[in-house]
DNA sequence: GGCCCGATGTCAGTCGCTGACATGAACTAT
DNA sequence: ATAGTTCATGTCAGCGACTGACATCGGGCC
């Protein structure tokens, strides 16, 4: 019945240049830092890439999402490390683990690229608008977990908030030159500091 | 030396119709809301206000601008409250009585507007973005005012950012019309959440 | 009365973004 | 092998956001 299908895959020549949102990206990271988010034109990012305007536009949404597209893998981790958490866990510490635990996200092969990409970020309010919906996309969704472990209105909320809030304090001394630090370290950091400001 | 200007002003009738910009944002919010933001047109809105669409983007920057010109009121308010708090008070409680010092933005008679501005922006991922941008740029004034009280960072940053959880959780009830209570008790019932849930 | 000022209008142009349709290599079935 | 199907890409036309340059014109000023 089963037919066991051979590929004889020499040279796989493709019909195109494989990668072409990968290819995107680069191309868009290049002309953003080179001579600026609002002086790049699609087209010239589209043309960099070997592509045209419209081809960009079916794996992006607009011109912002390219430096963004990937974010709802890091949601669906951290989503799922809060619901993975121990019974007994507090709802704090439960949020302080999950960002630990997405250190996969942020280890030192990819720093060089966040910090590429972060630069082009706070650089540019536009980009930063879109930057803070997702934290705010990642904000709801922690809040949504924790509600799923029987955590209350509006402690849900607060402690998604705080979260978050380490979270961005993490991260930008992760992306900081003058820091060597790994990420569970920095979270840490940030979390006990949270604590020691926020309790009288 | 002086001279005492003696202006007769029986029908000061000018040559255009006063106030364009709050025309313009009045069209706009019902625009908005009978067929939703990105329905409208520009070009629409300045025509229900009587003026061309060239005249709109000489009072807002863009689209979205409209529903958020004065915001930098708001964050006066509140760096000069956290500003002028006394010198015991710690950085959370300064923000605290900051947030309900604001309370002046936030009374009966605006609470109608407040609430059908939210319902636009909460249904336009666009207006959200720019609402984010805006408070983002509360909390950077607020952590820069705790430091101009020799907070040190990370706190500042921290305990702004908290704060402005505060503020976030606090407005979304204030609008909530099964809620009667005033400011100042919806921002120290929150924050009292807050400190609860972040202690363990 | 002539002059300047300031709010508005007019116009043309760029660019982000979209829908409809075309193309052509690769895969599939016959 | 041939024909049809699929899928990533290209082409094209068009709308709407936004901008710069210039025109208009009523009111205040000298």
């Amino acid at each position: 019945m089963s037919v066991t299908v051979i590929r004889v895959m020499i040279r796989p020549v493709t019909r195109w240049e494989p990668g072409a949102p990968a290819r995107l990206r680069e191309a868009a990271m290049q002309l953003y830092s080179e001579r600026g988010f609002q002086q790049t034109t699609v087209a010239e990012i589209a043309n960099r890439a070997g592509l045209t305007e419209r081809t960009f536009f079916r794996y992006f949404a607009d011109k912002r999402e390219v430096l963004f597209a990937g974010s709802e893998l890091l949601q669906d981790e951290l989503v799922s490390a809060v619901s993975n958490a121990p019974a007994g866990v507090t709802p704090i510490d439960a949020v302080a683990e999950a960002l630990m635990a997405a250190g996969a996200f942020f280890n030192e092969e990819r720093r060089e690229y966040s910090r590429r990409r972060q630069a082009l970020i706070v650089a540019n309010p536009e980009l930063q608008e879109r930057e803070l919906i997702k934290l705010a996309a990642l904000t709801t969704a922690m809040a949504a977990a924790l509600r799923q472990r029987n955590v209350t209105e509006p402690a849900a909320s607060l402690v998604a908030e705080a979260g978050i809030g380490v979270f961005r304090v993490a991260f930008e001394r992760w992306v900081d030159r003058t820091n060597s630090e790994t990420w569970p370290e920095l979270v840490r950091a940030s979390m006990d500091e949270l604590r020691l400001a926020v309790s009288r």
